[in-house]
DNA sequence: TATGAATGAGCATTCATTCAT
DNA sequence: AATGAATGAATGCTCATTCAT
């Protein structure tokens, strides 16, 4: 008789080692053994639930991506503004957990260079979060519908310039100054 | 006396096959015999300008992050404003030699995830980035001395997030598109 | 459950097949892939039981060393005298085993030279050897105990001595040859 | 015009610096780069001196096997039984130089396992050094001609045993110790 | 399901050697 | 004579992967 496992849940468990090594060692570090040996099994577990490496860092980028909307039930009953506002400040680097994400998202940037699969993941969850801003733009009145794609760019732009300079320097980047820059950058225009 | 060479600008060359492969395969596929090829040595010659392949990598980002600096005399006969626009819109990759220097910068960024080495160099050159656009924001009457480094920031970050999204998804961010969210960031106050 | 293997045994396995390629081909020619080779394994095999080669070579030669205290056990059964006899003839390259291992203690003290760790090694398996020596010399009325280490010196040297010329120059010193040198330095004194 | 170069000269120079690498580092670390580092020349010059590096260390065993003759003439004004132990003394490793060419000689010892011409060498110095010690025990009277060899092959043996004890134990073996157990080998018999 | 033994390709690196200058 | 640029084979080692148990 077969243990009880619960795949997804396994699997999940594993992407987040996976998650957790690659923002300590960068993906070169994140080796099957590696990988195993943070969430407590062998390599040969690993292969029981991913076919190969390629998949475990597939799903793992997955999982990572699909972060972004985890938080979208709570903002079911803020106004459209608090929404936008909730969702452009949660995406930045100010936590830890917020921070292994982002060092996981640019780990996959760099890997995407190399394995069009993982560039086309990664662009398809970019045009999906422009449209869920662009939606928030509109719905806030902050732009008209034509408007909405450039000042939801312009926004998401704002973050991840932000994002990206935080985390490699977070002694300039306390939280507070990232949210500020965020929140100037949603000040009522003019 | 053995054959007359520059070894500096051999060092560039093998550093510029470097950034070729990097930006082709990514790191993990930049290897010794990868590059050497790349540059039409062998893996031996790498060795001989390089005492190993860390160095190697170290100084490649080096010679990308010098590339920041490489327009700026021409930047002396403009405005100020003008060289803050210009020095903004040539960060962005519209084109095959920044867009490839651009994957360089990221897949660094990934690096340094797990090398100090390589995060204090990307930390040191921001914060260099930072001021040098600091000064021309004062410069050319955009913000006081006060506010010159949190304007500074803001239009970094807008640089750096086109930046992002345009090298995943070009198909969305034709060049134009690119300098006309940095033109809008750039538009005069109020 | 995966094969069963007796790691202990395979490891001495494994040792022993660097033994015999040390004897062959010297330390130099002991590369992973010919012990491998020898042994019948591939490379990665070697790495599943031995870190690295320093490990394997350290190994082999303390299973080298631990040779000398095999044969211990027949000799309790014996007079001091005849154990005494017993300990140094069987200490000299006689046969193809004691030659196999007198090359392999050859490769190591050469190796000893720049490995520290082997040289004490060398070293404590030297003095052990003298102590168990000069008490065989007490024991069998020899000497008394305050000569018993000169003595235990002076024949553990006749012995060294011997199997040095021995090992090189096998056609001067046949068996019985090697027998009678150290047969008569244990001949009664005076 | 070529500048003129006392080729014998130039090529002992280079085989005293190999000898010092073979024992500091043994025969693995004496490559190239290393003993014309040592030398204060590049491996080009090595070239020059020796077709390969398997000549240089051939005719490095050889000048350091040659040095067991060199004190010879001293011992002309000698006695037979003071020359006997003059040459019997002056081969134990009591000072940095008789311990460096000890090194050498243990390391071409290990290195001859796998070289049969290295062998031949070793074996050759060995049957002319036992024939020197022969003649100087039959003239000092210590032996009838018949029993020379024997008595030769003993004191040898002594030297040689204490010899490999001493390199690897210091501590245990000063030079007054080296000297006091081949005086003992040498005390009138009976 | 889970293990870990075994594989073999690929890696960075070392090195003896060749040779243009 | 002397240099050092260039080569490419060999090394120790890492690692994804396979598979018997």
């Amino acid at each position: 008789m077969p243990r009880i496992v619960d795949v997804d849940e396994r699997r999940s468990e594993l992407a987040a080692a996976a998650s957790r090594v690659i923002a300590r060692s960068g993906i070169a570090g994140a080796s099957m053994r590696e990988v195993a040996a943070e969430a407590g099994w062998t390599t040969g577990t690993l292969v029981h639930y991913f076919t190969d490496k390629h998949e475990l860092l597939r799903f793992t980028f997955e999982e990572s991506l699909a972060r972004r909307h985890a938080l979208r039930e709570r903002r079911e009953a803020m106004t459209p503004a608090e929404a936008l506002r909730d969702t452009l400040l949660s995406a930045l680097p100010t936590d830890e957990d917020s921070r292994l994400h982002w060092l996981v998202t640019v780990a996959f940037c760099a890997q995407a260079t190399a394995d069009p699969e993982l560039a086309a993941l990664q662009r398809d969850a970019y045009r999906e979060y422009r449209s869920s801003v662009a939606r928030l733009v509109v719905a806030s009145g902050r732009a008209a519908a034509g408007d909405a794609r450039s000042e939801a760019e312009r926004l998401i732009a704002v973050v991840d310039g932000v994002a990206m300079q935080a985390l490699f320097d977070p002694a300039s980047w306390p939280p507070g100054r990232q949210r500020s820059v965020v929140d100037d950058a949603l000040a009522p225009l003019g």
